[in-house]
DNA sequence: GCATGATCTCGATCAGAAAC
DNA sequence: GTTTCTGATCGAGATCATGC
């Protein structure tokens, strides 16, 4: 393990704080001897404030330095020493996608990760495995650096859980590229494990709205057979939980079958996108396509069968809670086959 | 520049629990 | 039984990004 980088940075810091000490000393300087020089635009903007904001910029270098001096320091790690945080929001599509690859050869041409990453220490019951930290933020640079087998850059700080969390949504929600489902997962592990007491403590903590939480958290807890019938689960988008959660509250039999007829379509080769698995599921219709519709009359009962994309809506006039009963297991079993 | 879609924000509303 | 409080959700409008 080798600590780098705090001691240049401190060094280039002093180097500043020297520099511009003697810089104003050099114009101070000049401007006495010359009375009759107009001052600088400094000085002009300053006008009587000069000789303090001058002490100003000197303070305002003094504590940039002492921000630094209480900096934690980079150290290189090996990322078999890093485990990934109890909170991790990545979901393993994370990795397969072109973006991963393209980001792990930018590391791979910079012989390691410009930025570092955050860990905390692990107490002692958790080491078993041989990890001595855990990720507070960073996960997609210390994957990247465990698949390349290069030291990772750490900063190591020994934060409580709840400052872990809060930091790592934020890094999260800075950046900007964690996909609704996998902010609900990491949102719903929160809830699930008394992290946060209720979804609105939560929202407070992490300064984030109530309404998107609970919108993330309903995408995290669809069931495994709904997560499945998209192309990947990172597809899924906020706007869909509604109608997702509607429509399983409402028919959940129905929803479910439709769920393992979509997969029935995926395995046998048909490509099908993550938007019209979710039509499919709510039983929404395309606009890009025109309704086939034609009409079964049995006596005075009319059936209307309509045709669009690949979504087929039967619609009785009229029918009795048993005979729709019977027609629901009879579909259930077509399409069980 | 415009249209469209995705996401965010805000206020309103509903449901359940606790207090009176 | 009612009132109040808290938590969760809904829906409309605003904002931003993207594609044509």
């Amino acid at each position: 393990m080798a600590i780098a980088g705090q001691g240049v940075i401190m060094s280039k810091l002093s180097e500043k704080f020297a520099a511009g000490k003697k810089a104003l000393a050099e114009r101070q300087s000049a401007e006495a001897k010359d009375s009759t020089s107009p001052p600088s635009s400094f000085a002009r903007a300053a006008g009587p404030l000069h000789g303090s904001v001058s002490t100003m910029k000197i303070d305002l270098l003094k504590a940039e330095i002492d921000a630094l001096k209480a900096a934690k320091p980079v150290m290189k790690i090996h990322p078999s020493e890093i485990k990934a945080s109890a909170w991790v929001n990545r979901h393993q599509d994370s990795f397969e996608v072109p973006e991963f690859a393209a980001f792990k050869a930018e590391i791979e041409s910079a012989a390691g990760n410009i930025q570092p990453i955050k860990v905390r220490p692990l107490k002692s019951a958790d080491t078993s495995g041989g990890a001595k930290y855990e990720i507070v933020f960073g996960h997609r640079r210390h994957r990247a650096c465990l698949e390349l087998g290069i030291e990772v850059n750490v900063i190591v700080d020994d934060i409580d859980e709840k400052t872990m969390f809060v930091e790592m949504d934020r890094e999260n929600r800075e950046r900007a590229d964690l996909r609704p489902f996998e902010q609900g997962l990491m949102y719903a592990r929160a809830l699930d494990s008394g992290l946060f007491s209720s979804l609105r403590k939560l929202s407070e903590e992490i300064g984030a709205d109530p309404t998107n939480i609970s919108k993330a958290v309903s995408l995290a807890r669809l069931p495994e057979p709904i997560l499945d019938s998209f192309e990947s689960r990172l597809d899924i988008q906020y706007r869909w939980a509604s109608d997702l959660k509607a429509a399983l509250e409402k028919e959940p039999e129905l929803i479910l079958a439709r769920a393992a007829d979509i997969k029935k379509q995926r395995s046998s080769g048909n490509h099908l996108s993550s938007q019209s698995a979710f039509n499919l599921l709510v039983g929404k219709v395309s606009s890009s396509s025109k309704p086939v519709a034609r009409k079964v009359t049995v006596g005075k009962r009319v059936l209307t069968i309509t045709e669009r994309d690949k979504m087929i809506t039967y619609e009785f006039d009229t029918l009795g809670r048993e005979k729709l009963s019977k027609i629901e297991k009879f579909i259930a079993s077509v399409m069980a086959e």
